[in-house]
DNA sequence: ACTCGCTAGGAAAGGGCTTTCTTCAGGTAA
DNA sequence: TTACCTGAAGAAAGCCCTTTCCTAGCGAGT
């Protein structure tokens, strides 16, 4: 692999003058020279080592984005939105899959740390985990006094800035629309308990079931994965448990596809007999049919406000910002047949 | 931010015998001062600098892949192939999105360069276009002559280890299909033109035309941007120049869903009115209704191949794999209605 | 008692680059 | 002519780590 000192031996000059030529530098440099330099670079492939220009210069150049799997649309949307930001603030992304595992999460906050970057945005929902909690906050703490930046999506314990989408006020309105078309009986299928997600989405819905006279007991409610294939098995589950069920609310749009494929297999008619009502508007939730009712949080913006936050000017208190969530109704929801 | 030396200072011993406790070195350490260093190490939240070790390690542990986009849902298939082999070897991935942008593409290549990555893997399509292809060669061909491994996915000019998706043999099943149940006038949503992956699925299609002792004349094929949104307004546009039409090959699963989604906003019935086969057999092929007839390539197969040629043992000669297309039947194809 | 051989630890040399500090040559002013 | 300044290039220090090469100290063997 060609170096510096190569490039700058092919072209009679020193390593100082090649680097300068290089890289644009302000101090000048005879056309001359110039010229050598740029011809031996060409000859030479030369592409200087990221590695040896990140020890050498002082700023930072990376920022570190950490979601639990970019393939999910829900995080691909969101990290378009902090993509976006961060090249408009000339830094370059390096974004790291949990899938979902807090230990690889806290191992993913110590490589980033290890590259040396500017900051780091935490888009994954937090964990009910008091032990992974402590550990993860001492970490961004260490990090923080080191001088990096940090911004979380979601709601985390760590006292520091934060994006936070619309999880119970969305829960509530996906609630209050099935009441007020007048189910009674409404099925959940969540996500992982250990989620704050789930658990405030569901709290909305409860909360909303509250208002209307209404609860949702334990016996209605499964877990599964936020993913299609688990979803269809819960809700499979949840229609042998509870015969009379006139909807079900999905946590997530994929979840909700799952209940729809559940539900075709079954015979079970949406709307007419079953109405489903998912959440997150990704894109194909227009395409099932029926046409999803969602809950749509603006992931890109959510995406986007949290990488503003961490590559902003660094703010005395903590900010928390809040993403409204917003009913889209489709046709998968209608009245029970009566 | 800590360093070794800090680490070293604290414990009161040299850099030297500070990076041998971390690192787990051979070199016997007493556990008086293992224990030292241990505890500065956490006291000080002591993480190594990859950069510095990098350049101080003989070793590239990273490598670099290049795909059009990891949303999407054929290359997210395609890199949890690719990581996957990858992390077998204890190596890292690192993931660039080129957009389908050329230059963006030989960009990525050299800042992969400038990583130090131990082999590069290309998965997106190759392009029609000979300035594009001499300058990515000559790229690629540098960074061999340097030591790297380089592997492609898909018809590219780079003379290497390539692994190739059976895009004209799938493109030859879908169209065959068609053919056999009877159709003949069969318009295509195709992608963009200049991605061989949209004319080596095409040469498949029209392969099996003439077999049928039919043809596709170029009236009848629309060119899209592989996504949804741009398939739905081609496929109108297809539909209005094109009144007779009995069956619609998409290119790609993502524009089948665009296929029927103007299908059903004009209220024409898949499979009644119009047969529709996609390709790839992405998860959400068998959700929409009705469940989608396409082509299996086996992305996660063909991403860890490729990832297996880049790390494994250097060939004298250039391998060339070869992945079958396979058709999976399902509900949206039909004989025409007579 | 003296040398040899081993071990645990430290000193120092890179690894490739940037950047400050120096040097040197050429030009200007007195 | 001399002194001074400016502009362009090079020398060298430093970024943080790993690893080779030394050194000091100790126990063992004669």
């Amino acid at each position: 692999m060609a170096t510096l000192a190569d490039v700058a031996r092919r072209a009679g000059v020193s390593a100082a003058t090649a680097s300068r030529v290089i890289n644009g530098s302000t101090k000048p440099v005879t056309d001359e020279l110039r010229d050598r330099v740029m011809r031996a670079v060409e000859e030479l492939h030369y592409v200087p080592n990221a590695h040896a220009q990140l020890l050498a210069r002082a700023d930072r150049i990376a920022v570190g984005v950490i979601v639990h799997d970019v393939s999910d649309p829900y995080f691909a949307e969101i990290t378009r939105g902090l993509q976006r930001v961060a090249t408009e603030h000339g830094r370059l992304c390096i974004i790291c899959n949990s899938y979902r595992d807090p230990d690889r999460e806290l191992a993913y906050v110590d490589l980033l740390r290890a590259q040396q970057v500017a900051a780091i945005v935490l888009t994954g929902s937090g964990y009910h985990d008091p032990r992974f909690t402590r550990l993860l906050n001492a970490k961004l703490r260490a990090y923080e006094r080191a001088g990096g930046r940090v911004a979380v999506i979601g709601r985390h314990k760590h006292a520091g800035d934060a994006v936070m989408p619309g999880n119970e006020e969305g829960g509530y309105l996906a609630g209050a629309e099935l009441y007020r078309l007048g189910h009674q009986r409404i099925g959940v299928v969540a996500g992982p308990k250990v989620l704050t997600t789930t658990t405030d989405r569901l709290a909305g819905l409860r909360r909303a079931a509250r208002e209307f006279g209404q609860a949702i007991p334990p016996k209605r409610v499964v877990y599964a994965n936020f993913d299609r294939d688990s979803a269809a098995v819960g809700t499979s589950a949840l229609l042998d448990a509870n015969p009379g069920l006139t909807a079900i609310a999905a946590l997530n749009d994929a979840m909700a596809i799952g209940v729809l494929a559940t539900l075709r297999s079954r015979d079970i008619a949406v709307p007419h007999d079953m109405s489903v009502i998912g959440f997150d508007d990704m894109p194909i939730a227009q395409d099932v049919v029926p046409p999803l009712t969602t809950i749509r949080l603006g992931m890109p913006e959510l995406g986007m406000r949290a990488m503003a936050l961490a590559l902003g000017p660094p703010a005395a208190d903590a900010r928390v910002e809040l993403l409204p969530a917003e009913l889209v109704r489709r046709a998968s929801t209608a009245p029970p047949a009566s």
